[in-house]
DNA sequence: TCTGGGGTCCTAGGACCC
DNA sequence: TCTGGGGTCCTAGGACCC
C-alpha cells in the first residue's frame, strides 16, 4: 500500500452554507442553524458566527448570546441539505468513484490514478475536485490528503475553510506528534480526560506508550487501535458503506414528563416517525428498543426482540410501547426515543405507499419538530417557513408576530431579495417546497408547463 | 434556559446449546 | 463426593462521530 493517497472531503458549515446559498440575503452574515426552543442546539454555524465564538453541539441560547443581535437563527431544512448532499457527493463520485460516505457532508475517498502520485499531482486533483463541486452546487469543499483516513482527516481539518491540505509522508511524523489527543478520531471527552489525568496530551505522547499501556488506559480493542493512528500507522480500507442497521426517530420535549399518560401520549408521533422512516428503507424489523433520557441526561434503554421480522407499525409500536417505563418509578423524562434494528428484507406485500422523491432525500436527516412548543396561537408560519406568493414567487418567513409577516423573496437563483411586510392570513401566500429554493427556475417551468404540482 | 437527532461500535453479563 | 468450555443470541449501557 506504499504510495497510496487517501483524500477526505469535507464541505465548509454545511447547512449554514445551504442557507446562505438558497437565501442570499444571508451570505456574509453570523447564521445559526438548529433547535429554536429553549433546549435547542446548534446544527451548524456560518463562518460568520464562528467569530463571535459560536459552534456545533453548543447550546443555541448561548450561541445567540455570544453572536448577538446580529444572529440569523434558522430551524433545520433538512430536506434541503439531502438534496444538496446528494447533488454533491454525484459531483465527487464522478471523479471519485468509490466513496465512503461519513454524513451528509463528509466523505473519504482513495482515487486510483493517485497511487504513487506526487504531493503537487493530488493537490490539483484535490483543486480540480473543489472546483467542479462549486461550479455545480455553489458550495465550498476543503479537501485533505494523507497515506490514511486519519491523517486526510485531520488534514481536511487543517485545510478549513476553503482550502486544500496534502500532507506528505515526510511530515506526518511531526504533524501528529504536536496535536492534542482529542484530535484522533475516536478520542472523545472521555479517553481524552483520561489521558490527561496521566499527562499524555499529544498525540505524540500517546505514540510514545507501549501497546500494552495503550490498551490499559483505552481499553483492550480501542487502544491498541488508536495507539497504531497515533503513530501513523492506518491501512484501513476505503469502502462504500453497507446499508444501516438501525433505524430511530427521537424527540427532546420543551417540559419534562412526569406521568406514564403523558409518556405514552409522547410515543405515538415518535414511533410512527421512526416507522415511516423504516418504511422508506423497505426492510422489516425484528428488535425494537425504546430509549429513555431522564433530567440528569442519564439513558435508559429498553429493547425487545420479535420472532421475525416485520414491517407493520402496529406490532412494532405495540412492542415499544409495553416498553416504556414510567417517570413516577425512574424519574423526569426529557427525551423519548423509538428504534428499530435487527433489519432484514422480508416479503411481503407492499405496505408502504411511494413516496416523494423529497423524502427519500430527507431521510436521515435533522429536521424541524413536528410539534413546536410554542404559542400556536400566534400564526401559522414560523421563521424560516418557505413560502409561495402569487405573484411575487418564492420566498421564506423573516419574521411573524401581531398578526402580520415579513417575507424575504428570494431564491439561489434571484440574488438577494426584497422584503415585504403582509397579514399572515395572507390569501395570497402559501405554503412551499423548500427545495424550490435550490431549483427555483424548475419550479416555474413546472408552473407554466404541467400546472399545479404535489404539496409536500 | 446548559447540553438535538441520527447513527456506529464496544463491553459485559446471562441464557441457552452442544 | 458437583459444577468445563466454546459459541451465539439477547439485553443494557456508554463512548464517540457529525
Amino acid at each position: 500500500m506504499d504510495g497510496r493517497w487517501v483524500l477526505h472531503f469535507d464541505m465548509d458549515a454545511f447547512f449554514a452554507s445551504v442557507e446562505q446559498l438558497t437565501r442570499p440575503t444571508l451570505r456574509g452574515r453570523p447564521v445559526l442553524v438548529g433547535g429554536l426552543g429553549g433546549r435547542g442546539v446548534v446544527a451548524g454555524a456560518s463562518y460568520q458566527a464562528r467569530v463571535f465564538g459560536a459552534k456545533s453541539a453548543m447550546p443555541m441560547h448561548q450561541a445567540r448570546r455570544l453572536v448577538g443581535a446580529s444572529a440569523v437563527v434558522l430551524p433545520p431544512r433538512g430536506v434541503v441539505y439531502g438534496v444538496a448532499s446528494n447533488r454533491v457527493l454525484d459531483t465527487v463520485r464522478a471523479m471519485v468513484p468509490v466513496l465512503e460516505q461519513l454524513s451528509f457532508d463528509e466523505a473519504f475517498g482513495e482515487p486510483a490514478e493517485l497511487v504513487g502520485a506526487s504531493a503537487g499531482d493530488v493537490e490539483r486533483f484535490c483543486e480540480l475536485l473543489r472546483e467542479r463541486v462549486r461550479a455545480e452546487t455553489g458550495l465550498v469543499a476543503s479537501v485533505g490528503a494523507g497515506s490514511g483516513k486519519q491523517i486526510a482527516k485531520i488534514a481536511s481539518g487543517l485545510a478549513k475553510p476553503d482550502g486544500i491540505r496534502v500532507v506528505e509522508r515526510a511530515q506526518e511524523e511531526t504533524l501528529l506528534a504536536g496535536l492534542p489527543v482529542r484530535r484522533l478520531w475516536g478520542i472523545g471527552p472521555v479517553a481524552e480526560e483520561r489521558l490527561h489525568r496521566l499527562g499524555i496530551d499529544t498525540i505524540g505522547a500517546l505514540a510514545a506508550l507501549t501497546h500494552a499501556e495503550a490498551a490499559d488506559v483505552l481499553g483492550g480493542t480501542v487502544g491498541p487501535a488508536l495507539h497504531r493512528l497515533a503513530r501513523g500507522i492506518d491501512d484501513r480500507p476505503v469502502a462504500e458503506r453497507a446499508s444501516s442497521k438501525q433505524i430511530s426517530a427521537e424527540s427532546t420535549f420543551a417540559v419534562d414528563l412526569t406521568t406514564l399518560g403523558q409518556v405514552r401520549e409522547a410515543m405515538d408521533p415518535i414511533g410512527e416517525h421512526a416507522h415511516a422512516r423504516l418504511g422508506r428503507d423497505g426492510r422489516g424489523a425484528r428488535t425494537v428498543t425504546v430509549k429513555m433520557k431522564k433530567s440528569d441526561m442519564s439513558t435508559l434503554t429498553r429493547s425487545a426482540t420479535l420472532p421475525y421480522a416485520t414491517t407493520d407499525a402496529t406490532t412494532l409500536i405495540t412492542a415499544a410501547r409495553r416498553l416504556l417505563l414510567d417517570p413516577v418509578e425512574i424519574g423526569p423524562i426529557r427525551l423519548l426515543g423509538v428504534g428499530f434494528s435487527g433489519l432484514s428484507d422480508v416479503q411481503q406485500e407492499s405496505l408502504f405507499p411511494d413516496l416523494e422523491q423529497t423524502l427519500e432525500a430527507a431521510d436521515g436527516v435533522p429536521s424541524a419538530p413536528e410539534a413546536a412548543p410554542t404559542a400556536p396561537t400566534e400564526s401559522p408560519w414560523r421563521i424560516g417557513d418557505d413560502v409561495v406568493h402569487v405573484t411575487r414567487g418564492h420566498g421564506w418567513v423573516q419574521g411573524a408576530g401581531h398578526g402580520v409577516m415579513t417575507i424575504r423573496f428570494e431564491t439561489r437563483s434571484t440574488g438577494p431579495g426584497v422584503a415585504h411586510t403582509l397579514p399572515v392570513d395572507s390569501a395570497e401566500v402559501s405554503r412551499a417546497n423548500p427545495v424550490d429554493s435550490l431549483d427555483w427556475p424548475d419550479f416555474v417551468a413546472r408552473m407554466t408547463g404541467d400546472g399545479p404540482r404535489d404539496e409536500t
